[in-house]
DNA sequence: GCACGTATAATTGTATACAATTATACTGTT
DNA sequence: AACAGTATAATTGTATACAATTATACGTGC
């Protein structure tokens, strides 16, 4: 998230997980080493580091003394992480509630008061870009490493599908309305309000997408 | 768990991120690519696939151009993960009894049969094998790929603390019974209340590690 | 024509070599 | 003696070389 690391080796990183989400790298496909190598103009050796960081993701097997193949990702698949992201956030936001701070309050109002001018102008690269900064915050204000760690990773791994429920001017209308309610109940440090809305935040994504039909999230 | 890897590469992985928990390395220690290496009989390079590997895991950070550190893991950060856990554990078990096989209610059975047997006996090794094999055949039989994937991660994370905890003969009675109390909540397919009992039994060991004092977990 | 075995090529796994960066020690100046 | 600047050493980052393994192609026997 923060974390500005332009080192070469996590460059390669990026790019080969930003391939593997945005589908030119195909499921199942064979990953090898030389030939992503010469795409990217580097030798095999961060090529190789990058594979095995991405197998820990989840998003490319190792098979031993044969190769890396990417993992495709099932619609349950994005489900079943949606709804693991539901608790987490729910436990989140319970936990910032009773830890949250005066100065990350004002940022999450401000947060919304930009994402309600964004909507209504209807700019959605700058709508995602509030989207995550709220859940950030969050995270940050759950005053919990372990809880950031694991919910950054969610992150990252949903960015693909974010896009596309984000851009449907609707849920972004919707969206914000629950980011809002969160953060009233985060005021009132009311904890097990907080889990139940952000619980519920997460799962309307879901529902969204579930009602808008998946097709936007594979295929084109 | 299950995966059998026993390349060079993996076990360099293994060993390290062994040494960390174990606490051979300590908290901000100053991990050098080729004094490990030398202690392994390996070269440096597996040695970085293994850094940036236990990197993504939260056990390192990696500053560019300077160093691997180890990460510190606080009484508050093992705290946290059990809470995560415990949530993740209940959402688990609530998948699992609407997933679950007959084979897999068996084992499951099989497990507790043996488990009371090496209790009784007092084997807190096979206690703690068979205690793994329990939550394993729960992760496998919630159906669910990234469940399992983000619960096996924590079981590895928190295997020095399990270690500890299950050698409390006590904790071990009460352990598998409530095992027991899982199982047959996964034979009537009650959900909700296998959610529940997960849910508890997580949160139980952390309770179990408040009233016998931590420091078995960390200084000795 | 097909199965099998062997030779060849391609790919991964590991070690080493070199480049770039950072840490350390030394020297001269004030 | 304290400090700055520079040279030296140590360490990380990347590329290459070699070893081990796996995939492929080819030829031989049937």
């Amino acid at each position: 998230m923060g974390e500005d690391n332009y080192s070469l080796s996590s460059r390669v990183f990026r790019t080969i997980r930003e391939n593997i989400l945005s589908g030119k790298y195909e499921p199942e496909e064979e990953l090898k080493e030389k030939t992503i190598g010469e795409e990217l103009g580097v030798s095999r050796t961060p090529v190789r580091e990058a594979l095995r960081q991405l197998e820990l993701e989840g998003l490319v097997t190792i098979i031993p003394n044969k190769g890396a193949y990417v993992v495709g990702i099932s619609q349950k698949d994005i489900r079943d992480i949606y709804e693991i992201r539901s608790r987490l956030e729910g436990l989140c936001a319970k936990w910032a509630a009773e830890n949250i701070t005066k100065e990350q309050l004002d940022e999450l109002e401000e947060n919304i008061y930009l994402s309600d001018f964004h909507v209504e102008k209807g700019n959605s690269e700058q709508v995602l870009e509030l989207d995550n900064r709220f859940h950030e915050i969050l995270y940050n204000s759950s005053g919990s490493r372990e809880m950031r760690h694991i919910l950054v990773d969610f992150h990252h791994y949903l960015q693909r599908v974010r896009k596309v429920t984000l851009a449907e001017n609707k849920r972004a209308v919707n969206s914000v309305s629950e980011h809002r309610k969160i953060v009233e109940a985060l005021k009132l440090h009311d904890a097990e309000l907080a889990e139940k809305l952000a619980n519920e935040h997460i799962m309307n994504t879901i529902h969204n997408i579930d009602s808008h039909g998946w097709d936007h999230v594979f295929g084109e």
